[in-house]
RNA sequence: GCGCCUGUAGCUCAGUGGAUAGAGUGUCGGUCUCCGGAACCGAAGGUCGCAGGUUCGAAUCCUGCCAGGCGCGCCA
């Protein structure tokens, strides 16, 4: 539709731009509202109007019949208070539409884009926050890489920050375990840290010096010395890979883990540090109360300063920040040596070393970058933004993305369910933040469990002939689409407060529902085989004959086929849409409503019964053309398509 | 205190300055001698938080107010 559109406005532009200044409008070409108004409506004779000092009714009067000579279009009309209506050729454009087999209609626009996503903290088990996460980014990787980008998808770990210390303290302090103990802990070890986490902070709180063990635990992991920083790696890096293993149950993968631990050990804040002096961005404090740290001065009218490096000398979490950031545009003199870490089927995720190694490819110098990371941390992004400003990288500054989402919180009846202890104050609010430090949260893998549970119940009460094998598939397939539509529904900006039921649902708008309907659509056309002989190849030659005529059609189901097709034409319209305002519930809603044309299609309109040859035909392609779209709309939302559930 | 965000149907939420504000869910009533009922059709349900302003046109932009949330550390 994209390009149809385009075609369009070159064509007005040349038919009216001798007589009307329409170089001053936006020239969109927007939908009706209504199929009976016609198909796409011209609103520019409103802003002519201003210009012109006329009506818009009258402009819209005269111009409209010049537009008749649009190449597609079949009708002209004038509506409402000056709007232009055109009525699209519908044979040409629907005999174009099955005959195109470009991917996509968008075009790439960065050398390499990289995308940091997931993100967890290395100390315990994912929950469903953290899904929240890596759906969007992975959504966001998609739809880059569909529009024809280069995409690197960068998980970054802090394996050396006061949470995995935390994790330490509690299997040197709490347990006690050695290194070894700790290695023959069976799975699920991130579950068992899950608990142990819990059990930290509270122990801190109740024994005296506790907090000088973890600071030293915390100084020894960050220097790469003693039991503490061997604890810290064995427990960071299996904990990495159980991570790993949950985003791989929803299809999500990455190229590279970026270790904190590799950017202290390769000193990459030194470079920055010199870098950011170099340039004056930031200055060392002699008096007042921020006095012997290194800061930078905020841009925004607040004149506050942002402390980089301690008075201790310790580099703060913005300024590695910094650094990080700088090495992922290219612009650090430095670069990590990466090593294989796990294998998934043919693909390796490489991981950050401090150590020389070879043979590996090469990452970083993006182009441009995306941060999936929530909200809260909007300050100190911003800050890391600004850094980049402030060395007079503005480019890439302005091509540094924080894609923000609000958080996924526990509704009071959810927290009942999971049956953990809420203190006096927390009952009483409408929603409660998951904490990881209280134990508050659904775990990843439980959320899942849950879910495979459900579906293959489910599909054993329709399926009770498949084999065992493959209902466990489906079943898998069934909890990813419905956690991945679940989370991508939502604006970002919206809280999700998580309810069981609602995230348990089957029906309605869920991911089961769109991958229902694509089973649907694939079951036509294994009856068409089956019944009549119809293979993939009759398919082509039918798409390839230019022996349609819609005619056939009468003029309710000529009408109802054109609703489907105009609307399963705008994919590349949503994909752009979500990609240019970060919001993928469009794609998500487009898909969705999709399938409830095409269910409503569906019941209405049989295909193997019809005996009217030429209509059948037609409707064979309709629904050709609505599974292509569809295909292409789950893939970027990362829904599986089962082949039956 | 300062900054950011939110307020739309009973509930959960969409809504790109454009035409009669939409989905899902819940409630009520229907649809099958079946291309799969995880579906479909219909009904009821709205002061778009409140008050001004800009505009040919405002749920959408601006101002003020009310209510709620989140940030604002020599934590990460």
């Amino acid at each position: 539709m994209i390009v149809f559109k385009n075609n369009l406005k070159k064509q007005i532009h040349k038919l009216l731009d001798s007589e009307y200044p329409l170089g001053s409008t936006k020239l969109e070409i927007n939908y009706t509202p209504q199929m009976k108004l016609g198909d796409l409506a011209l609103p520019f004779p409103f802003q002519l109007a201003k210009i012109m000092h006329r009506s818009p009714r009258d402009i819209a009067a005269e111009i409209a019949p010049k537009l008749i000579e649009l190449e597609g279009i079949n009708k002209v009309d004038i509506a409402g208070g000056g709007f232009i209506n055109l009525y699209i050729n519908r044979d040409k454009f629907f005999q174009q539409k099955l005959q195109t087999t470009v991917k996509s209609s968008l075009t790439s626009e960065e050398n390499k884009i990289i995308v940091e996503h997931t993100s967890i903290n290395p100390n315990k088990a994912a929950h469903i926050g953290h899904l929240r996460n890596s759906c969007l980014g992975d959504t966001l990787a998609r739809c880059l890489k569909y529009k024809g980008e280069n995409v690197e998808i960068q998980n970054y770990i802090d394996d050396t920050g006061v949470q995995v210390a935390d994790i330490v303290f509690g299997f040197m302090e709490i347990e006690p375990k050695t290194l070894e103990e700790v290695k023959n802990i069976p799975e699920k070890f991130d579950f068992y840290c899950w608990d142990l986490y819990t059990r930290v902070a509270d122990y801190i709180n109740h024994h005296a010096g506790s907090k000088e063990k973890k600071s030293k635990i915390l100084k020894n992991i960050e220097e790469g010395t003693g039991v503490e920083a061997k604890l810290a790696q064995h427990i960071s890096q299996r904990i990495l890979k159980a991570h790993l293993k949950t985003m791989q149950r929803l299809d999500i993968s990455y190229d590279l883990q970026a270790c904190e631990s590799s950017i202290i050990r390769l000193e990459f804040w030194k470079l920055a540090f010199q870098l950011l002096k170099e340039k004056k961005a930031t200055h060392f404090v002699e008096e007042g109360t921020n006095k012997g740290c290194w800061v930078m001065k905020l841009e925004d009218e607040s004149q506050q300063e942002k402390i980089l490096v301690r008075s201790n000398g310790i580099v703060t979490y913005v300024g590695k920040d910094i650094a990080y950031q700088l090495w992922k545009f290219g612009l650090l003199k430095k670069d990590f040596f990466y090593k294989p870490f796990v294998r998934q089927g043919k693909k390796t995720i490489w991981i950050t070393s401090s150590k020389k190694t070879s043979n590996s490819p090469e990452f970083g110098q993006g182009s441009r970058v995306y941060n999936i990371i929530d909200i809260r941390q909007s300050y100190p992004q911003k800050i890391v933004i600004q850094g980049l400003r402030s060395l007079k990288f503005g480019e890439q500054a302005e091509k540094s993305t924080h894609f923000s989402y609000e958080m996924v919180a526990l509704s009071p009846k959810s927290l009942k369910e999971l049956d953990v202890n809420v203190s006096k104050e927390d009952r009483d609010k409408d929603f409660l933040e998951i904490s990881g430090r209280k134990g508050l949260g659904v775990k990843a893998d439980d959320l899942l469990d849950k879910l495979n549970e459900k579906a293959l119940f489910e599909v054993e009460k329709r399926n009770p002939n498949l084999s065992y094998e493959n209902k466990r598939r489906i079943a898998q397939k069934i909890a990813c689409g419905s956690i991945r539509y679940f989370m991508l529904k939502f604006a970002r900006n919206s809280i999700i407060i998580f309810d069981f039921e609602d995230a348990l649902s089957f029906e309605g708008e869920t991911g089961p529902y769109l991958q229902y309907t694509f089973v649907r659509i694939n079951s036509i056309f294994r009856k068409l085989e089956e019944n009549f002989g119809f293979a993939q190849t009759d398919l082509q030659s039918l798409i390839k004959s230019s022996d349609i005529r819609l005619e056939v059609l009468p003029d309710l189901e000529y009408s109802d086929f054109w609703e489907i097709i105009l609307y399963a034409s705008k994919l590349d319209e949503e994909v752009q849409h979500s990609l240019n305002s970060l919001e993928f519930l469009h794609l998500a809603k487009y898909t969705f409503e999709l399938c409830q044309k095409f269910n409503a299609y569906y019941h209405k309109y049989s295909i193997l019964s019809e005996k009217n040859r030429d209509i059948k035909n037609i409707r064979i392609l309709t629904i050709h053309f609505v599974r292509k779209t569809l295909k292409t709309a789950l893939d970027l939302i990362g829904i599986p398509q089962p082949e039956r559930m």
